[in-house]
DNA sequence: CAAATATAGGACTAAAAAGTCTTTTATGCA
DNA sequence: TGCATAAAAGACTTTTTAGTCCTATATTTG
């Protein structure tokens, strides 16, 4: 459904969120191994977070990754935008070039069900909600 | 959402269908043609889909591809099963490893309405029901 | 049986996604 | 100012997905 830089991204962001609420920055480190992501390529997809101001960093000793924006700000949706794209929210579920809204294939209508669920459900979570109890649940804390 | 492998067999199995309905097999240039599908890719494809029992073939002059089962009784799911496997119905909307129904992550449960919508979507529509339409709105016969 | 036709199979190449490594740049602190 | 720290940047490698091409095999028909 979503890329793995997505995946990898989302988790990320919950540690980064978390280490937030007490005011600390999180260097890539830390943040790997409670997301359980390849060190490197997590990098690169914060960077391309900052790039798309989702999120801030600051370079040297307690330097790290951090919010400046309210975490109830951000939603899902944001972020799968920001890494993946819109593709998945509007593209046709046959990959038909010449299916939207305006000539949809037959099928079209009944995906339509499908994406807009998607879209729901991540533009109704902020990652507020997301961190809430995916810590305990997934991280053990 | 679903892979090209995926797109592409679904796209060829309309005119394998269509043709079944004037008995009558379909060569792989026919069907990439009207598909709008690359010749090779697609022709593994539909060896793959024989190999499954979706489809049959046939060697030789008036050979081709075409269905000796109902297209009532093959469902898109079917397909999407066979060529993709089960995994878009099933995993975690965040591709954790640790989640499933029985240890769900936060966000398992409000995933699930995403995944049994496109279940939903994709169990109910037969064979049958994609091509009608389809051969009208996207190949215009 | 021979020739023509069409799928099957296998070995490729190309492109995209995933992932790594090394060097550079910015920041804090002694 | 200089050293340690941590992200940024860029050039890689690896793996997966997509796609091609050539040869073999099966089938029909003259």
């Amino acid at each position: 459904m979503f890329s793995k830089r997505c995946e990898y991204g989302l988790r990320a962001l919950t540690v980064i969120g978390e280490a937030g609420k007490e005011d600390r920055k999180v260097g890539i480190k830390e943040i790997c191994n409670l997301a359980k992501t390849p060190e490197s390529f997590t990098a690169k997809i914060l960077q391309d977070l900052v790039r798309r101001n989702i999120i801030d960093s600051l370079k040297g000793p307690n330097g790290g990754f951090y919010f400046s924006k309210n975490l109830d700000d951000i939603s899902i949706y944001d972020v799968v935008l920001a890494i993946d794209g819109e593709e998945i929210f509007t593209k046709c579920g046959l990959g038909l070039s010449e299916c939207n809204a305006k000539k949809p294939c037959p099928f079209h209508n009944q995906f339509e069900t499908v994406r807009s669920e998607l879209f729901k459900v991540c533009s109704n979570n902020s990652l507020n909600e997301l961190l809430e109890g995916f810590y305990k649940q997934v991280y053990n804390r």
